[in-house]
DNA sequence: ATTAATTTAGTCCAAATGTACTAAAAAATT
DNA sequence: AATTTTTTAGTACATTTGGACTAAATTAAT
């Protein structure tokens, strides 16, 4: 990518983090860059275009992290790096979840993507929740439909946990780790005895 | 309240529910009630003012609320009929959950006072899980601060099933009762054989 | 070296917004 | 009935914003 664009999207991204995306105009953004706001507009034609090009690299970041974690045979320990790791890309690009709702409500080609990725999210929990009864660590579902449930929970866990530290704590800097803790726990009510242990053995390895 | 007042804190409500509280100026307001908008500054003098008027009303019902459910004995139904009836208020004032992260960024005032609240919230549920423990309805805590856990990660849900819907379902409308049924199944894996038997009895009660 | 394509800046415009100020109208008080 | 207070509308202004259009400058291609 052109100097310039890397330049527009860095800007972006912190004014985005400092002021939410509706407090930040295409003019404010080309002054801090520090080109004419016709050449931002050459680049990227309006927010929704650098919303896109932005939320690209979010997707790119999740899809080098799975890479990542892919040979990791542990299901347990994948679970607790791909949270880690992806709370903090959340993090990073928390201008993204802060303003989420006005994103999804405004730009309807991200919002339908972000569908798409969903049911994606949907199936990938479904996966290794299931490998996980399978290898003794979760127990089975004690009535029906009871992960579905637990998969909607957790979802709304990660499209949001970085909002609510934004409004509740002090230093959400500081909540990453906190945050992720929290979400771990919410598998705990249903680990085995086995699970138990080895979730007890890797919050201790991740110093959570 | 004066008539001109409630007239315009309806269609304020209404306007930041359909098109979120950045795209309503105090002009397009003061429009749709059919009065000068400099009236409106008489009475509001900013967006502000509305928000901090509008969270009032929230207030109001939610202790209505609290005041119907007390001469409830048993802690569980309880339960039920005020995450039931708190959804409905969530719902109806949903402009406010959907840009609450916008509200707490820009509303000082507001900002404090929904911490000050969250605080008796957390004691709240502090307060009725107790309760629950000691009716044998919950397990005791398996590990410290199992339930301080417990209810962060109820917190985060309840502030944003309401975004999450509108994100994610068809007909947001329609989705009070099903995340109402998905809230109260957090504490399910914490329940007794005996509080299970009441959820379930509650889950027929109350059509979930 | 010339030409073509890409990138950049400058200007102008119309619409919207918040704010301040003035004055009229209506309601309440004396 | 007179006057004071509250409520309402009107106007004017400075700023911001997105968008369109033009032209200059830079880079790439031939």
């Amino acid at each position: 990518m052109k100097d310039v664009k890397i330049k527009i999207l860095e800007k972006a991204k912190k004014l985005f983090t400092d002021k939410g995306i509706s407090n930040v105009s295409i003019r404010e953004i080309s002054r801090e860059v520090g080109i004419s706001h016709s050449n931002l507009i050459y680049h990227f034609q309006d927010k929704n275009a650098l919303l896109t090009s932005l939320h690209q690299q979010i997707l790119e970041s999740a899809i080098q992290l799975n890479k990542e974690i892919a040979t990791e045979k542990d299901t347990l320990k994948s679970l607790f790096t791909s949270t880690l790791k992806g709370f903090e890309i959340i993090y990073d690009f928390r201008f993204f979840m802060i303003d989420f709702n006005l994103i999804m409500r405004e730009n309807t080609q991200l919002h339908q993507q972000i569908k798409e990725i969903e049911k994606l999210r949907f199936m990938m929990y479904d996966e290794k929740i299931s490998k996980m009864i399978d290898e003794n660590i979760i127990r089975k579902e004690a009535y029906e439909k009871e992960y579905d449930y637990l998969i909607t929970q957790v979802r709304i866990f990660s499209d949001y946990w970085v909002s609510s530290s934004q409004v509740y704590e002090r230093n959400p800097e500081l909540s990453v780790k906190k945050y992720a803790r929290f979400f771990l726990n919410q598998f705990y009510p249903y680990l085995t005895e086995k699970g138990r242990k080895s979730f007890d053995d890797l919050l201790s390895l991740f110093d959570l």
